[in-house]
DNA sequence: CCCAGACATAGACGTTTGTCAATGTCCAGG
DNA sequence: CCTGGACATTGACAAACGTCTATGTCTGGG
């Protein structure tokens, strides 16, 4: 930490001070947790095979094989989806339903190219 | 895997085929590594801390006590960052500048909502 | 009532990640 | 030169993560 405060101008500084106020603890920390969601290469091919079928709603028999991983594992990516908002489950019979939730990636790529918080569109 | 494959009509399918191409493993694994980059709250914070600044300019000094980490730690998330490709290092004498990457983030944002790899604007 | 199939959950294990203390490197001043 | 300060690198360690096997739960059919 270079000795910036309360010193006379005469103090060389090494930048410039923050015109804006920058993202809170909490605010990065809810914006991480959402983006650890989709920052799996699994997990970014389940959303765009989802996205891929007709009605954007798939089954897990259809998802497991495509991807060369056991069901309990494409399960668990599917369950960290839903947790984070981006997918819904709709169990119908013995078939589970995964669906996109509408206007969830592009909520979340709102917040990086505005840099701003936008926590009315969270989950 | 439902026994969907080489069988007559009669045989009920969970759901209907996939209409587009899903995004290939490649990619994905491209993507996400990208993603990962930002997946981090104290990354995130870094990042919201050098848009913040006047010239979106600052350095690891400006940077480490607002986040309560240690140098070494800041500089590694910074390292993560530019080799990401987000930010810039630009070391001037004793200091070293971060700057933002016009248009790294909104190209990561783009990739989200379109479901398009976008393979041009990558690093 | 029992069985088979679809999916979820639990536990285990190797890998990756975030953090720190210690050390190295480079530049500017005296 | 030699010293101090800014930053990078290394090594170590705990926590989190992704994957698997094994098992549980529920549904529909015989």
């Amino acid at each position: 930490m270079t000795t910036r405060t309360e010193l006379p101008s005469t103090e060389v500084a090494c930048c410039a001070p923050p015109t804006r106020e920058p993202m809170t603890a909490e605010t990065a920390a809810v914006l991480a947790q959402r983006l650890k969601a989709i920052a799996d290469p699994t997990r970014l091919r389940l959303l765009s095979m989802v996205a891929a079928h007709e009605n954007a709603e798939a089954c897990v028999c259809d998802l497991t094989e495509p991807l060369g991983l056991t069901q309990p594992t494409v399960s668990h990516h599917l369950r960290v989806l839903v947790d984070a908002g981006l997918l819904t489950r709709d169990k119908r019979g013995v078939w589970a339903y995964f669906a996109l939730v509408p206007g969830a990636l592009d909520s979340l790529a709102a917040v990086l190219t505005s840099q701003q918080p936008a926590e009315g569109a969270a989950v």
